[in-house]
DNA sequence: CCATGTGTATTAATACTATAATACACATGG
DNA sequence: CCATGTGTATTATAGTATTAATACACATGG
């Protein structure tokens, strides 16, 4: 038996504008690409999903079959979602970087329309990586 | 004669995931809180900033009415828009941040996701800096 | 066998986003 | 005066996002 609710791996916010189904899903291709999720993992249930995060099972199930459709997920017939067989296992730095880079430049580009300098964004998010030590 | 197209001030992509109206909304809020415009100046025209980034001129409207309800813009009839006259020319660097924050709070949530590390990140952020240096 | 657990398909309803084509009220400069 | 420039209101259409309530097919353990 599971004794830490998986479901709560994930970070879902219904009001952040961005729509729950993609949060979910960009959420897990990181999890995937680190290998903290490792092929033959089973996913969180839909239903136990939704329910933790006060959302649609429908929702989440449209997240995992745009993950299946990636080929990130695979899909047992009566059984959980598992993480795909993969290649690699883990994505090397250079991919995992390269995924995170739109949303770095967006991040800068805001620091300089807000005239912040380069040091005050780096202290801010030394901050915030503290702050969120596991 | 304007020589600059201001409309060119600001950064649309119609296919960032991010509604077009609240891509114009939140770079508007950070030139103002910078001072980059400062009140009195007129912003580019709705069908200006409609031609110049292929988008429907009402849905630039919708940005700039709601910037005019924060009391960050100001209507005048029959003229263009300019920035509100404002208690502080320019907010504090502390307010700046704060504004920053949630976004740099989701990049470093996805930098742990994907297993990187705090080098990484800040290498990562400091070549995308020096890649748009003005 | 069957209760319980998977994910999914279906259909309906609602809200939000964006486009489109007009039309209007107002201000300004020639 | 009036062409031209503002922003806006209106109406319609389309696509997307989300919720909701069922129902189904399959797998597993007792």
């Amino acid at each position: 038996m599971p004794t830490i609710p998986a479901a709560l791996m994930f970070t879902l916010d219904p009001h952040s504008g961005i729509p729950i189904y993609r949060q979910l899903q960009e959420q897990v291709r990181r999890l995937v690409a680190s290998g903290q999720l490792r092929a033959g993992v089973e996913l969180p249930s839909v239903r136990d999903l939704a329910l933790a995060h006060a959302v649609n099972p429908m929702t989440i199930s449209k997240a995992y079959s745009l993950l299946e459709a990636e080929g990130l997920l695979q899909r047992n017939r009566g059984r959980p979602m598992t993480v795909a067989p993969r290649r690699r296992a883990v994505d090397p730095a250079e991919r995992r970087l390269k995924q995170i880079e739109p949303q770095a430049e967006a991040l800068v580009q805001s620091a300089r329309q807000l005239e912040l300098s380069r040091r005050e964004l780096a202290a801010l998010l030394d901050r915030i990586w503290e702050k969120e030590h596991e």
